[in-house]
DNA sequence: CAAAACCATGGAGTTAAGTCAACGGTTTTG
DNA sequence: CAAAACCGTTGACTTAACTCCATGGTTTTG
């Protein structure tokens, strides 16, 4: 498909997708038939921007998603230590998520506080 | 306590703990003694990092911070419509765990395709 | 008591992640 | 077939959240 489908359907700007692109995120080819300069991006694009705004919201960055992108399909387990790597992501992610979960509980609380004010209860 | 000690005890930096005053997120008294124009820090602010720490976790915005400890140590409910405000917070925040949690939930599976390779079971 | 460590202020600089504008070429559509 | 909609490239701009620097005063410490 053409950028702008992609655009379309993804929620994401064509700019946002040219600058994943220039990172590395995603990739595109040649449109069949070169008679122009249009780049074709293929349907997993789609799943690949699904996960990236998933390990945004997880506190990654584009540079690590990069790294992380590129090796995971490189699947060629030897050439770097992936391992240590992917585990020091897991824990600042489980970290990440305990903290986010800590301040659900406040804002909820707050609410459930706003909802039903602070008047003592009983005669 | 003195902001020196406050970032050592918090690990930020001063520069951090200033641009945080200055955004309203933590708030300092002139010294006991107001001989010089040293500040003073009460020993909640530690507190209140460790929330701001959670809150940007969960994906939360300076500015949208600020608005939140306002309002919620303003205790002036009707004042403004508190209930609306945080319900959306607290959706964003849901989403965004979801979000890392599946993102967390691949980073396993990853790693966990690493350590033992993918090569067919069986005899 | 002097050097080292600390403090406040103001303003400039940095980084990440986009976003915008302008240009000229290409398809689509009425 | 012409206007509208789309495309790629380049490079400047924006915003959030810090970070650094310089200056000049204040405490602490050996």
């Amino acid at each position: 498909m053409r950028i702008g489908e992609l655009a379309r359907r993804s929620g994401l700007s064509r700019d946002t997708l040219r600058f994943y692109e220039r990172q590395g995120l995603i990739a595109s080819a040649p449109g069949a038939e070169a008679t122009n300069s249009y780049r074709d991006y293929p349907e997993e694009a789609l799943i690949t921007l699904e996960q990236i705004a998933d390990a945004q919201a997880a506190g990654m960055s584009i540079a690590d998603l990069a790294i992380l992108l590129g090796q995971l399909e490189a699947a060629d387990p030897d050439s770097f230590d992936g391992e240590a790597f992917l585990q020091e992501r897991i824990e600042e992610v489980e970290a990440r998520i305990e903290r986010a979960g800590r301040f659900l509980g406040s804002l909820r609380q707050a609410k459930a506080a706003l909802v039903a004010p602070p008047v003592r209860r009983g005669p």
